[in-house]
DNA sequence: CTGGAAACGGACCAGCGACTCCGGTAAAGA
DNA sequence: TCTTTACCGGAGTCGCTGGTCCGTTTCCAG
């Protein structure tokens, strides 16, 4: 039931939904969520009217550009998870998911802040990372590669405040390869 | 010159600046920067009037609440900087800062984007602090107790990531725990 | 006690930003 | 090509919030 019934969009509306998506993800990353909804249209190219059809709601247009960002991020866990050791993947994937995540926390704070909590969307995408995050987890504490005493809602709060890090630093790659450092070793064993 | 002209401010008058501050500490921490002044006015039991004269603007008032902010935690650490050795000092403060920070980065951001950036009176409070925190990273990394690659703006970053982390985990004070733990064993030295 | 200055408070104003509406435009099938 | 109709665009609406104004209240010096 109810996926969605796809009527497939015309041409010229697939192609600015696009539009719009890639624009927003841009402008919410570099100037935040404040920004009014007229500038990400502009930046689109298109009109105010074009991105209220699409999105009922600017918060559903964050709802949106969140969603595609976990996925991506869901795929390249997955990429990087199939074939690694344990070490390897999970260190791999939390490197993965903080660079990615880069200016994404505020968004996920007004997203919880506006809806009551996470949508239904956000929280099917959410969940995968979520799964595959436990068993990268697991995996490397059975392998002896990280301590035994973590679980995981810290090593969640850990990516998330990672990545707050990070994004304080600016971008300085040797910078940025010291807190991870420091980070990772802080996670192994003893 | 310009120390700010100090006439004693009336009776009532300091009993609401101050009824103010507090109210604006409490309300900005639990349901962030955006709520409307006149909320903060009514928890504070005065009208908006009132608010806007003691400060005269929201970002002021936002200003002074992060001052206030900075000059506990920079007294706090005055204390704990003076009689510990390098390393308790160290990582005392550590934890100081990120106990007190809970909630803070947001108005800090805020601030940031709001003024073209952070306000004299701030930048005179953040300045003590920073230089304890070079002095304090200084004197640890000589006594061997954190790793002599780490400079200051990663140190300041990790503190502000870190409180980010425990604002993440809730009020959990075992998972805090763990990951300070986390985070203080990657911070000495291999 | 009392006069006047300082402070209060909340009705009011203005600007902004999310969202709507409808005349115009162009995709796609006959 | 022509008609239908989904889609576009941006001027306009409406609620919300930061900030002002001024009649009223409170403090306190003489």
């Amino acid at each position: 039931m109810s996926g969605t019934q796809e009527r497939p969009l015309r041409a010229d509306a697939a192609r600015n939904r696009a539009k719009l998506l890639d624009a927003a993800t841009e402008v919410f990353t570099t100037r935040g969520v404040g920004v009014p909804t007229e500038e990400i249209a502009r930046a689109a190219g298109v009109g105010v009217g074009t991105l209220f059809r699409h999105f009922p709601t600017k918060e559903a247009l964050l709802e949106a550009v969140m969603v595609r960002r976990l996925e991506t991020i869901a795929a390249g866990t997955a990429e990087l998870a199939a074939g690694a050791e344990p070490a390897e993947a999970f260190f791999g994937c939390f490197r993965l998911i903080v660079e990615q995540s880069a200016g994404k926390n505020e968004f996920a704070q007004a997203l919880a802040a506006a809806g009551i909590d996470v949508h239904s969307s956000l929280r099917a995408s959410s969940a995968v990372i979520r799964t595959r995050l436990a068993e990268l987890l697991d995996r490397a504490q059975r392998a002896g590669a990280v301590r035994a005493d973590l679980a995981l809602p810290e090593l969640i709060a850990l990516l998330i405040g990672t990545g707050a890090t990070l994004e304080q630093l600016g971008p300085d790659p040797a910078a940025h390869g010291r807190v991870l450092d420091v980070v990772f070793t802080g996670l192994r064993p003893h």
